[in-house]
DNA sequence: CAACAAACTTAGAATAATTCTAAAAAAGGC
DNA sequence: GCCTTTTTTAGAATTATTCTAAGTTTGTTG
């Protein structure tokens, strides 16, 4: 798992003061926002930046493996802190969501039937249901 | 994995003719169809009904459990013939959706972290990436 | 350092999938 | 056959996200 130093480096993205700012009012928000939350801790701050900023900003972290996108059913979508592979438990009696991760020595694809010579570039999984209280 | 016969009863669920078309409409549409594309189909039939009410029968199927959603990203929700426990690929380049599944003898909960006494009400994995030609 | 091109930000408009609304129709129970 | 509940419907409304076009910043190159 990779974590970048908060004032942030992210290889093969340029650095912007926006950019650093959404990524670091993410690490600040362990919730897993949406895109509109995140706007509304920034428009407090000394950066604000406009919701079109925030989705691009976002959007570029995405791309750059930084951070993740998490999407539940249409609900709209959250922002997820850990770059590292893991799943999401969406509890429905709170409607929060919750990193999950692999029982250690599992790999993911190893359980998977794809034919030979399938490129993977993304993977998701998301549970639905009740933690207990 | 159950298999409704496409004259169709689902328990618990009242098979209205609406609901019918529907699901015969998606048995018969493999590629994983959005809900306007099987509103476009259902046209040129006997039975035509609205948008609204293909959305409405589709969110009951899914509801008891005859078929399955399928998100990938923010894309137009998609919909699948397949009852049974798999996982979806997205084929970048060509925009197709293929059902995978698990190699035999896995169980997929197996392999998660979860605390003890959660309930789990769907799990839905989504890969995107290319197969190959 | 100045000039230029490329990348980024911005506010607001536009898009589009989905849900809502309220009224009409259908179904099932008795 | 009546009455209640569920379903269907057409169109309006919603809303997360993307687009647009203009302005700004950044990095590069001579």
């Amino acid at each position: 798992m990779k974590v970048y130093d908060h004032q942030l480096e992210v290889p093969g993205l340029r650095m912007t003061k926006q950019r650093k700012e959404v990524y670091r009012a993410l690490m600040e928000n362990a919730d897993h926002p949406t895109a509109s939350q995140l706007f509304d801790n920034l428009k407090n701050s000394q950066e604000s930046m406009s919701l079109a900023t925030v989705y691009n900003c976002l959007e570029a972290l995405v791309e750059h493996g930084a951070i993740k996108q998490v999407n539940v059913d249409r609900e709209p979508t959250r922002y997820c802190q850990n770059s590292a592979q893991h799943g999401h438990f969406h509890d429905q009696s709170t409607g929060t969501i919750h990193d999950i991760n692999f029982k250690s020595g599992i790999n993911l694809i190893d359980i998977l039937d794809l034919p030979e010579g399938t490129e993977i570039s993304s993977l998701e999984i998301t549970l639905k249901g009740t933690l207990p209280s």
